[in-house]
DNA sequence: GATTTCTAGCCTTGGTCGGA
DNA sequence: TCCGACCAAGGCTAGAAATC
């Protein structure tokens, strides 16, 4: 399974990040022009596009209702307006250029989503309310927002090693969203004729979410992938190395040593500084 | 020294909550 | 009942840090 999650952007550009059902990033880059969106899509083969905004104005008045029932839940968000509210307002540029991107996944195959399977469809997605319920809490006070959201992604055991900026976090919590609605842990609250915000699991609380008092700890999943180093090694072991993988680490530490050593000597012959870090 | 990249702070809108 | 604080995402600007 594979789903692609898109961050909306109007001057920045769309960050775009695949994430497989092993939650490793198959595929992440940013400033994606819009005109681009078809192409990636095209190019990446996701099972579900996940994109962050909605996909299109409200039916009336300055808000929907999938908006106001995560609002009941503590789960505040900027509410869609109709488009009498507004068309004109330089504030919601990034909702047009999220219907525009809804538009060019429409035309790559992917529909909008509005019930049943999420199966080749393009769902909305809210990267708050994806941390909030996979957190089960809001961020504690005084917690960085990229920080907190970079943990639970951890804590579901997504490497996120590449995704050094905010926008790279909510666009792989969008992917998040989408695979887990993949696996059949989704809930849409709202009406499907204005359009639903899909959050990644089965059912919602009765009583609101509470500001939590700790980031989320790393999952200890059952299964690692093998430490060795060795990009084409994909093997699942219960500690940290295959058989015989410890000493093909070691090998590889030992060369890596070699050339530090060899390096350390080259600059000590030019007359050159260390790097700061090893002053 | 010039250029690029990153980060923090402020602003936007609308709904909710708590205190006066 | 009213008012201020808070929250969401993105744009914009200024300053700091890193790189060339």
């Amino acid at each position: 399974m594979r789903a692609l999650g898109i961050d909306v952007g109007v001057g920045k550009g769309l960050d775009v990040v695949l994430l497989d059902d092993r939650l490793v990033p198959l595929h992440v880059s940013s400033r994606v022009h819009i005109g681009d969106v078809a192409r990636v899509i095209g190019d990446l083969h996701p099972d579900v596009v996940a994109i962050d905004s909605p996909p299109r104005w409200a039916a009336s008045g300055r808000s929907r209702l999938t908006e106001r029932e995560l609002a009941a839940l503590n789960i505040s968000s900027f509410n869609t307006p109709s488009e009498a509210h507004g068309v004109g307002n330089k504030f919601f540029a990034w909702m047009q250029v999220g219907f525009e991107v809804f538009t060019q996944a429409a035309a790559a195959g992917f529909p909008t989503y509005s019930a049943g399977s999420p199966r080749g469809k393009a769902l909305e997605v809210f990267p708050h309310a994806t941390a909030v319920v996979l957190a089960g809490c809001l961020a504690p006070k005084g917690s960085g927002k990229h920080a907190w959201r970079t943990a639970v992604l951890r804590a579901q055991g997504v490497r996120t090693d590449e995704l050094r900026s905010p926008d790279r976090v909510d666009a792989a919590l969008a992917a998040l969203t989408g695979l887990f609605a993949l696996d059949g842990r989704r809930f849409a609250p709202g009406d499907p004729r204005e359009g639903v915000i899909v959050v990644p699991s089965a059912a919602l609380p009765a009583v609101p979410y509470r500001r939590g008092t700790a980031v989320p700890r790393e999952a200890q999943p059952l299964f690692t992938y093998c430490a060795c180093g060795d990009a084409a090694c994909n093997r699942l072991v219960r500690g940290e190395f295959a058989p015989g993988h410890d000493a093909k680490r070691k090998a590889r530490l030992w060369a890596d040593a070699r050339q530090g050593a060899e390096a350390l000597d080259e600059l000590k012959a030019r007359g050159w500084k260390k790097p700061p870090e090893m002053r």
